[in-house]
Parts: C-alpha cells; structure tokens; sequence
DNA sequence: AAATTGAACAACCGCAAGACT
DNA sequence: CAGTCTTGCGGTTGTTCAATT
C-alpha cells in the first residue's frame, strides 16, 4: 500500500478562494494559530484539503505580508540572492520581510529571468559585487579586521581573522584545510535583549551559503567549494563576553588559506554589511 | 466588437524530510 | 525499526485581465 493522498478529492473545492473561505481561514487560525493543517479544514468547515488552506493562508491571507509592487531594493537583492543561492525561494524569500517564495517565485519567472537575458543585468550586477569586493579586499588588506553593520540585523557584529587562526589539517583527510572567523556579539550592548537572536540569523545567513556549492561568485573560477561550515559559542575574557566561532571548512591547499580569509569578508561586503576602517 | 496573445500571479501537484506511532 | 503522517519546497498549471490585432 502507498502513502494516502493528502486529502480526499470528493467533495472539496478547488480553484479561486471566495472571501467567505478566506474569513473563515483567518478567523479560525486567528482563533487556534496554525498548524495541524490536515484536520483543519473539516475543524474550520471548510471545503478545502489542508494543504490548500496552509498555501492560502502563508502566501496570501497571512498579516505580515507586504502588499504591492517589489520595490527596486528588493529587486537587486532577489537578483544578487538568486545568483547566490540559485532556485531557493524560500531562502530567498526569508531575506525579504513580507515577502513570500511564491511570490519571489512568480516574479523572478515573469519578470527578472527575462529581463536578465534582454538587457545583460546580471553582467552589471555583477561588476556592482566586484566594485564592492575590491574597496572591501582593500580594507582587510590595510587593517585586518572588518567591522560590519547588517541591513537588517542591527547587532554589533563584526568579522575579524585572528592570528590563531592557522591551517589546520585534518588527520585523515589532508585536503581539507579549515579557516575560521569569529563573530563577536555584544549582547550587552543597548540593552537589547533580541541581540543574540540576530546573532543567530546571522549564522543562519552564513548557513544558507553553504547550500550552494558554486562559490564562483566571490573569486571566480579557482575559488574552492565549502565543504562544511560548523558553528560553536566560544567564550570570552569574562563572562558577558561570548563568542560565535564559525568554522568554514573548505576544499582548498593550504596555499588557498589566505585567499579563503579575504573570500570571506568579500561575503560581507556581498550581504550588504557595511564596512568601516 | 470579437478574438487572440501574453503577463501576472494564484493555486495545484509531487516529492522529500523529519516527526510521530 | 518500519510504516504513516505532517509539513514545506519547488516546478508546473490554471485563471484572470489588459493590450493588441
């Protein structure tokens, strides 16, 4: 016997939702929250599968979603996020508030992907990434340290290479070289208690890379591939100084280390952290 | 005015992964 | 541990509507 399907077809509606379904969509999740989305349907009396009700409700009926037009930020970030991450809509959606991977979807169909081909877009996005990545490279080579301000995540956290931060080869596996950068998060700065959460979207975005494995976009062809990315709370001096170390483990020669630092702070640069002397 | 075309986006479908029993 | 369920994702299809012929 195979798996059942997920709703039976007898009975059901399909197609458009009425505003009447959507009111009673709303106010039923308004009333018990979300989840359990195959029984709700027959718990809310509506004529629908479950599965129809989840997608109606996340893409469309939920509050937080922004309404009208992608504005022209949004649609460089989906163009930059895209050629990063490639098909992933919903990780490209979770760097867009209010924004669903549907939409993301239907939008980079209908709109970007054609106009990319029509007017070379993407070459010219990509000379923006290199200008961005030189006046960065330029700023690791001088000082070492990149201090970076996210968009979106307002915490105090910057990149630093450290000097403790030698090759280090795996005893089975010599063609594995990591290299590492610590993130340092003031979770005392201003007092504000969500600082550790953007610490963790932080990681959260560092994560997401190691999706793609086409890492070409930071240094062309011979860049290496990110062959695992571990993260571990380091701790500090005293006892409010903590700190995220992630460790990038990448394909690379030990000669291919120093390029791999750079690499990274060029990843800031890429997010749209601004960077600082 | 009617038919056709294409853009935009809502909705559906199959699959996979993790949770649950 | 295997079978089933639930949820989420990405590709695809369907529908609507405005522009064009």
């Amino acid at each position: 016997m195979g798996r059942k399907p997920c709703c039976s077809r007898d009975g059901l509606r399909r197609g458009a939702w009425t505003q009447e379904e959507d009111k009673i969509l709303s106010a039923y999740i308004k009333a018990h929250g979300e989840g359990r989305w195959r029984s709700l349907p027959s718990r809310a009396g509506l004529k629908r599968c479950g599965k129809s009700c989840r997608l109606r409700w996340l893409n469309y009926l939920r509050p937080d979603i922004k309404r009208g037009n992608i504005s022209q930020e949004e649609d460089d970030l989906i163009i930059r996020l895209h050629k990063l991450l490639g098909n992933k809509w919903s990780l490209i959606a979770g760097r867009l508030p209010g924004r669903t991977d549907n939409e993301i979807k239907n939008y980079w169909n209908t709109h970007l992907s054609k106009t990319i081909i029509k007017h070379g877009n993407e070459h010219e996005h990509q000379n923006k990434i290199e200008m961005k990545k030189e006046k960065t490279l330029a700023i690791v080579e001088t000082n070492n340290v990149v201090r970076t301000k996210a968009r979106r995540c307002t915490s105090n956290v910057f990149i630093t290479t450290t000097p403790q931060q030698q090759p280090h080869f795996d005893d089975h596996n010599e063609e594995h070289v990591n290299t590492g950068v610590l993130l340092h998060g003031n979770e005392t700065a201003n007092g504000d208690e969500n600082n550790g959460h953007e610490i963790e979207s932080w990681w959260d975005a560092l994560m997401d890379f190691n999706m793609n494995d086409d890492w070409t976009w930071m240094n062309e062809a011979s860049s290496p591939p990110i062959h695992n990315i571990n993260a571990a709370e380091v701790e500090g001096d005293d006892d409010d100084d903590h700190h995220h170390q992630v460790m990038i483990e990448s394909e690379a020669d030990e000669t291919r280390k120093p390029d791999l630092d750079l690499d990274l702070n060029a990843l800031a640069a890429f997010l749209d952290w601004e960077t600082y002397a």
